[in-house]
DNA sequence: TGCCAGGCCCTCTTTAGGGCCTT
């Protein structure tokens, strides 16, 4: 059993949208939860070997300039595997960084043992009011701590963190006598809409 | 030259289309 308050939320910025394209990973931030508490932080710039276009540059704020003398992938990757070892992992889109930490990984031969859980789609189970559930709109609208930075990766990663940390209290609202797992989590993202008050109520019997 | 992400999820669906979310 894995419960859902000991985790590495994580955070990718790239060059684009599909390694399958050619695209990169530019920075890698995220965040390690143990019992709900943020004991450690990860935050890197990976020089991609390639210009980042102006588009990621403005959407970052990461320049190629910052990258030019940053730390190869081969370096970074294999701090982030060590710092990841033995934890489950957390993203918004969790889809977004699982397919950029795979290629990643396998550019450096690289493995890692941890389960994905997304943010993302249980936002859209559990917070069926929320205007969208992009993560700037949902740290807005849960009221979460941020420092006004977004699209940097420690940054998004730290209110994910906040975000994922809320969504387990929204949870253990509804589930008041169980602990809350990432299997738990897991199930509730893969559920139909229509059927989280259901699953609730088979819970609490 | 022409291609250009992909998984999730809803619906005017399932012999499909399109919006959402991530950079």
């Amino acid at each position: 059993m894995t419960l859902a308050n000991q985790v590495v939320i994580l955070d990718f910025e790239t060059t684009g949208l599909s390694p399958d394209n050619g695209d990169r990973a530019i920075e890698i931030g995220a965040v390690k939860l143990v019992d709900g508490q943020i004991v450690d932080t990860f935050q890197e710039l990976i020089n991609p070997g390639k210009r980042v276009n102006s588009f990621i540059e403005q959407y970052t704020g990461i320049s190629n300039n910052m990258l030019k003398h940053a730390p190869s992938s081969k370096e970074v990757m294999a701090q982030f595997a060590k710092f990841i070892d033995g934890f489950n992992l957390v993203a918004h889109n969790a889809s977004f960084d699982k397919k950029f930490l795979d290629a990643e990984f396998k550019h450096n031969k690289l493995h890692y043992t941890g389960q994905f859980a997304c943010s993302l789609l249980l936002s859209r189970r559990i917070s069926q009011d929320a205007p969208n559930h992009q993560l700037g709109t949902l740290v807005s609208y849960h009221q979460l701590p941020n420092d006004g930075v977004f699209h940097r990766a420690l940054a998004d990663a730290t209110m994910t963190s906040h975000l994922w940390l809320h969504q387990l209290d929204l949870l253990q609202q509804q589930l008041p006598n169980h602990l809350i797992t990432l299997d738990i989590i897991n199930k509730i993202s893969s559920l139909p809409k229509a059927q989280i008050n259901r699953y609730y109520q088979t819970m609490a019997r």
